[in-house]
DNA sequence: ATTACTAGCTTCCGAGTAC
DNA sequence: TGTACTCGGAAGCTAGTAA
């Protein structure tokens, strides 16, 4: 995969950075070493190192040396350079949780019915969610950390209000794909006051998820939550 | 700067191809050195001392481990690849020559007053060169072996052509700035025939570089060339 | 000034193996 | 199966120094 050892990475980048690419520049082994952090005998030694593998030329300059990273060097660097973008980009902004249906409370239904959370719905996910959220409680320990960091990550936001009477916080909304497509529309909830621990997980749907996935209580389901597709 | 420590890029780079950046992902350490090309011994290492960075985190998963990458670990990445980046494209696409003017000899002047070219020239550059082409001796050997490596590179071609007595070679040619931009139009050009050595440079531009430049022969000049301007 | 050799130290790795 | 310990050797680094 890669020839080049990783040890010359930072040597050929400020190399690079240097303009090396296209011209001998001068370049000497005290300063290289500084760059790279490391002690000027090190350096001296990457040269050795990379000439000797074909990676770089060098051209006596008086004392000093001319280097110029060579076309097998830059594709050395540039191969690297694709890994780590695909490892970045690639990266599926997917988390995945399993659990076991639990019978709900009724509480997350009574309140995603109120006007103030219907309305934003309606706006902001392109529904109105059926009345009756899934509860699912997780079952391995990393589901629950996943589950205790899902706010940090980008969400549909819908505001908190007040009806007079009482105040209702934020509920935060990710799309969510139940059982690997049997429901595909859902979303998972997050609420500032949470009335559930870390291992529970609350999801809705514009229609009956249990009837959708033909899940029912104690059963094993799988909830992707989809990230990324928020703007 | 980079804190990481290289030996550990690649393993995190698999870990994050393997979605570990969301999610609490399985890896076996044997699977994970076989992908880094390290023991699973190595591998296993590799794990521990990054866990101890805070760069991952792991949750026991029956006797395996889930394994995820921290935002610190995340950003690690990041920050490697955007050295890798700005090396790569900040490379500046410039190649500098150094030399010494001499008396031209008259027969570039000549084969660039051809009908055949000068339309090219017109065309292709924009303008009809200045009857005269400024010869320049290089002065060191980085600069020679630059010179011969030059007509590698995307340049604007003029095609030879017949007169029906003899044939004319190709012209590439390579839009340069003299002197930091005493002329910032010239052009170095690369004959198919040329009758000079790898050592000498041949410059046009559409008025007299040595009038507009203010140097005489024996004087020392600076040609940049200027690469990836040509699409 | 430079580059780069040598010696010695530290780090890293792989094999064997415990659990 | 797994992970990870110890230990011996290889690789990489630094300091000193030669040229």
């Amino acid at each position: 995969m890669h020839e080049i050892k990783l040890q010359h990475i930072l040597t050929i980048v400020e190399l690079l950075s240097k303009g090396a690419r296209h011209n001998f520049v001068e370049v000497t082994t005290t300063e290289l070493g500084k760059h790279i952090d490391r002690s000027q005998q090190a350096a001296s030694k990457h040269l050795l190192d990379l000439e000797n593998s074909g990676y770089i030329e060098r051209m006596k300059k008086g004392q000093k040396f001319g280097v110029r990273v060579t076309d097998k060097g830059y594709s050395e660097i540039q191969s690297l350079f694709s890994s780590l973008r695909s490892a970045l980009e690639l990266a599926p902004a997917l988390i995945e949780f399993e659990g076991r249906v639990v019978s709900g409370m009724g509480e997350g239904a009574y309140y995603m019915s109120l006007e103030g959370y219907r309305k934003q719905f309606k706006e902001k996910l392109g529904y109105e969610p059926y009345p009756g959220t899934l509860n699912i409680r997780l079952t391995n320990q990393i589901f629950m950390n996943a589950r205790r960091e899902l706010g940090k990550h980008p969400s549909i936001f819908l505001e908190g209000f007040s009806d007079g009477t009482r105040t209702y916080g934020w509920v935060k909304c990710f799309p969510a794909v139940i059982n690997d497509g049997a429901v595909d529309n859902a979303a998972v909830l997050v609420l500032e006051r949470t009335h559930y621990d870390d291992n529970m997980l609350e999801v809705i749907a514009p229609m009956s998820i249990k009837h959708e996935a033909d899940i029912k209580n104690g059963d094993r389901v799988k909830v992707q939550v989809q990230l990324g597709q928020i703007p």
